[in-house]
Formats: structure tokens, C-alpha cells, sequence
DNA sequence: GGCCGCGTATGATTTAAGTCATAGCCGGTT
DNA sequence: AACCGGCTATGACTTAAATCATACGCGGCC
């Protein structure tokens, strides 16, 4: 989101992660604006019964974490270092200094914000139908033409079925049957297990 | 959201909308700018089968279909007059002029993105573990907290089981079933068929 | 090489939400 | 007063996803 450099003239820091450490967790408040530099984050509600709700994948170069820097309010969710992974991070107060002195930088956050809501519209208006066929296929036109979550290289999705099944709410069975009944129908393809589409 | 003196000033017009009347369609781009002034407006997906998912209830001095304004994409739902309204509307070119010259509306509307996403995480982690009466039970009780569609005297619930199926993809007879049970356990009261919480 | 863990795969059974049908209630209208 | 339409209510039946159990394939590692 922001250039690295800039974050660094800034005052902002790198900060490394082991797999699976937590950045912060869910209903917590922000002191910090975060940026991923290389590796993966998950952002993730745990509920009751441990299940993790899967609400963003983060790739490098993407924000997390922002909502709290402008509205006040705790954490939506847990972040999780998904594997050895580097941030940047810069004080709450900083960067929203940042962004008063730089009206573009502004915007783009808006734009942002604007563009992830767009993405929550979009799953709950797909998921409410409770049709796992048509959950998971709109599911993954929506990464093809946004490219996210897939490699770039062979159209192999980078989410696994149990992902899948936590993004959706379904159960890894399901997801997998359902996968399958898709690949019959020619909407993808698997390799070795692997999805491609 | 914006005060309605400043509007004027700079340009934007009154529209009077009886009931029903459509204001604008999922994936149309967009022109305006728009806010309500009195009455309802609902936002509405509407999937293949004719069934309305009910995105937000829009309420008086709230501003609606404000995501292709910063990011340029198409409406992400279809906004319906609930009732006979009158509405303020304002040119987009316009209205982004308006918030490059006054910074502290630009990042209210930032701010409001942020509320407006963190409901969308929300509901969506409410939503996918699929269970009725917990979807419902934290719906209500995030309305409370929030005082949104509920009547600020009588704490009665503004919205029809129907509407509230609609938000949550359940059916209207689960949604009867189920807030009949959170009655039974004392967790809201139903007088002639009308929900209090 | 052999072991282990994770992800994928598949069948059998259960259960809860959807579906369908029908009825009653309440407010507004002629 | 009678009528109508929208909303609420309830029972009977069906169906699809969850659940449970089990197995296989593959990559990493001692």
C-alpha cells in the first residue's frame, strides 16, 4: 500500500515473524498500522469452538488491520503470521499523520477500504444462498479476475480446501465433494489434488 | 453524513421517491452522490431466482451507494425507496471536489468505510457457522448496541422477520421459529407479534 | 528407507433447515 | 361492518449438508 521507503522515513520498523505467531488479536486495540512485506498473513475470528473463520488472506505488499486506525473501534479480527513472514509496522499516530499531510496517500486508503467492503459485499449477498456449488464457484471466479489467491504463473489456486471451507463457513468434506462435482462440470481443473482454474 | 446546508451550497438537489421506486441498480456506475433526507431506503441484492438480500437499511442523514465514488467500480447493490422518501443527491465529480477541499469530511467518510466494513467482518463471521439462532441472537443484539432499526423509545425492533431473513439468508419460517425460542429464553420479548429487546 | 503429518478422498448416517400447506391476526380501506 | 393484504404462526414432510469413520497420497525429516 504504502511504499516501504516512505514507511521508513517515516520512523516505521521491520519486524520478523516465526509461523503461526499472532500480531494481534481480535477485539484488542491498535497501536500500530501494519504492512506486510513478504511471506503470508491470515486474518482470522476464532469462535467458541475454536473454529477459525477465515475473513482475508494478506499477500505481500497489502495492508492489515487498518479499520481501527480510523474508526476508533477494537480489532474485527485476529492476524497470524501463516508462515515466517516480515512486517513493517508504524505507530498509530504517525501514520495518521502520514496521511493528513498526504491527501493522495489518503484516498488511497479510502479506496481501499472502499474496494475490501465491495469484496464483503459481495461474499455475504454469494454465501447467503447457502448453495456450497455456487458459494465456492463465484469464490474463485472472483480470485481469477481479481488474482488473488492464485499463482500468477499457472493459475493454481493457493488455498487449500480447508481454507476454503473456512472462508465459506462449510465443511472441508463439502468443499472437497463440491470441488470435485465442478471439476465433472468443467468449471476447473485438479492436478494431483491441486486446483486450478 | 454530509449537513445538508453544505450540500446545497455546493450544488446538490432534492428528489422526492414514492415507495419502491428504484434509485439505482446493482452494477450500474455511478453519478451521484447520495444521502437521505427522510424515509427508507433499503439496499438490496437481487440473485436469479427473484430473492432480495438485504445488504443495509438505509436510515434518515445516512449517505448510500458511496463505494464506486472512490473506486470506481460498479453499484454492489440495487438501492429501493422502502418507503416514500426524499432523498439529496450531489454530481460525483462534484462531490469529490467537495472532500479534496475539506480533509475532515474526506476522512469522516473514511471513517464511516471502516464502520461500514468492520459490520461486514462481523456479520460474516456470525454468519458462517450457520447456526439460526446464534445469527440472529448477535444481529439484535449488534442493533442494540448500535441503536440501528430500533425505535429509540420503545426499543422495539424495525424490522420484519421477513427482513431480517433476508439479511441473514434464512428463511422467514426458521426466523419466526427461532426468535420464538430466544423468547422463551428470556432473551427478547414479543408483543402482538412485535420483537423488543 | 521408513515414519509422520497434512491434505485429500469417500462412504454411511444423522439432523436441522428448507419447503409446502394452511391458518390466524391486525391495521387500513371502502 | 365486511373485506383485503401483509405479516406472523404452526404442523408435516423432504432434502442436503454436517458428522463420523476410515483410508490414501505426498513431501519433509530423522
Amino acid at each position: 500500500m504504502i511504499d516501504v521507503d516512505t514507511l521508513l522515513a517515516w520512523g516505521a520498523a521491520f519486524k520478523k515473524l516465526s509461523a503461526n505467531e499472532i500480531i494481534f488479536n481480535e477485539g484488542a486495540s491498535a497501536q500500530f498500522y501494519y504492512q506486510l512485506v513478504s511471506g503470508s498473513v491470515r486474518w482470522v475470528n476464532i469462535n467458541d469452538e475454536g473454529k477459525e473463520f477465515l475473513q482475508v488472506m494478506i499477500e505481500p505488499g497489502e495492508c492489515f488491520g487498518e479499520l481501527p486506525l480510523f474508526d476508533d473501534g477494537p480489532f474485527a479480527a485476529t492476524a497470524v503470521a501463516d508462515e515466517d513472514s516480515v512486517i513493517i509496522r508504524l505507530h498509530r499516530s504517525t501514520f495518521l499523520d502520514l496521511i493528513k499531510e498526504n491527501p493522495e496517500i489518503h484516498f488511497a486508503f479510502t479506496k481501499l477500504l472502499a474496494e475490501r467492503l465491495r469484496f464483503k459485499f459481495f461474499l455475504l449477498k454469494e454465501m447467503a444462498n447457502h448453495d456450497p456449488e455456487h458459494s465456492i464457484s463465484t469464490l474463485l471466479s472472483y480470485f481469477k479476475q481479481t488474482r488473488k489467491n492464485i499463482c500468477p504463473k499457472c493459475n493454481r489456486i493457493k488455498l487449500t480446501r480447508q481454507q476454503i471451507a473456512d472462508m465459506t463457513g462449510l465443511r472441508v468434506e463439502t468443499v472437497i465433494r463440491t470441488i470435485k462435482n465442478l471439476q465433472t462440470k468443467g468449471q476447473l481443473t485438479i492436478e494431483k489434488g491441486k486446483v486450478y482454474c
